[in-house]
DNA sequence: GCACGTTTCAAACAACTGTTTACTTGCAGG
DNA sequence: CCTGCAAGTAAACAGTTGTTTGAAACGTGC
């Protein structure tokens, strides 16, 4: 049995139907544009997969391994404090999200998870969503006084994280309400990440908007 | 020429293509379905639209119409505190994007459009979010020092809203996050509402997060 | 050499897609 | 009554879809 030059054309299908589901969507992404693309046979993908729901599942699922491997958030010390802390994973996030541009496809697929759930959206909730979104609630949490209630934490986790997520997902509007040349000059990962951490850290008490306004990082 | 009929049937199209675009999408979305939901001949699309594209653009046009006639912004008075127009500002936003559940779909498709930018995107903008947009940076304007630069101003509105946003467009991963308990007890419009306008108000100075916790108006 | 299970392939399948056609209906003005 | 034209309809069109089929090719163990 040649397992290995099968894992191989497997393996060759996810990774070319990555790109096509996350830019057109499951019902407009076709299995004979998929094949073509990883150069298999038509019949490879029911073959591998049973059908095409099923590929697209397990392609959502590989493209959040992908994207926690590539970039894991950072370690922090004991006496980090919890400001710093937030900058990082803010940053984190928008580096995941924004900064690679030669990985964002499994950006793109995710989000069409979020915003449209399927079958994997439960999985990509429980083993990607849940517990980067607890991590950042343990950030906060340093930064709240005692009696905040659970809904109340939540949603402001939720208030940061919207942020972060409003440049991925509304992209392309963003870019046609503010013009191609602003978002070269003011829109890249790193100033977005500066931003949203200062938005944030503003609400939570710590510094305020005037506070370094060109600076990032 | 009956004139009157045939607008009839026209508009009854259009009232049948919402709620399902706005559903599906608009590769998931058959012409058939939609003739059968209007209780129209499948050539009726064709006849009065052309093609299907044509029918999806001017569905989102008029999904756009319909909120902004049936939730307006409210009209304030001269001397009424900035921070007290942008509870206002928020909260229409989010009535018309959560509140009125009777008129989902008009959202959802709109939603649809921003996320992934067709033909009609550029009309949506010009017409609806354009203008609204322009309507928050006034009133951040006043509560902002007089230097802030203009990307900055673009900025502070993103970040205030795409808060709102999120709980449209990421109802469903939300809904899987928290539990349909907590979201019925603590995930309404007007609870909402009130925690952005808080947070939003706490980055820019104005009160802090303590402030009134579980009150909402 | 042969037989075996796995992988690959071209072809066909049935179902569905948006669109067009040819025809009928209904109603106006002459 | 007849003509002209907009409106509605059933049927067919040509193309694409996901899926299945049956045979060929492949590598492996005997």
């Amino acid at each position: 049995m040649a397992t290995v030059a099968a894992e191989d054309t497997r393996a060759h299908i996810i990774e070319a139907a990555g790109p096509i589901f996350a830019e057109k969507g499951f019902h407009a992404t076709t299995i004979r544009e998929i094949c073509q693309a990883a150069g298999a046979n038509l019949a490879s993908v029911n073959y591998y997969f049973r059908d095409k729901e099923r590929l697209y599942h397990e392609t959502v699922l590989r493209a959040s391994e992908m994207r926690r491997a590539e970039v894991p958030l950072p370690q922090w010390s004991q006496e980090t404090p919890p400001a710093e802390r937030l900058k990082g994973f803010i940053h984190t996030i928008i580096e995941r999200m924004v900064l690679m541009r030669k990985a964002p496809w499994q950006v793109k697929l995710m989000n069409r998870e979020i915003l449209q759930p399927t079958e994997a959206c439960r999985d990509l909730i429980r083993e990607y969503f849940r517990p980067h979104f607890e991590m950042l609630l343990a950030i906060l949490d340093e930064m709240l006084p005692a009696g905040t209630p659970d809904h109340t934490r939540t949603q402001l986790g939720f208030s940061v994280v919207s942020q972060c997520l409003f440049y991925r997902m509304c992209e392309e509007s963003v870019a046609m309400m503010v013009g191609e040349e602003e978002l070269a000059a003011h829109y890249q990962g790193e100033q977005l990440a500066a931003h949203i951490a200062r938005f944030s850290l503003a609400a939570f008490g710590h510094g305020n908007l005037a506070d370094s306004p060109n600076t990032a990082s």
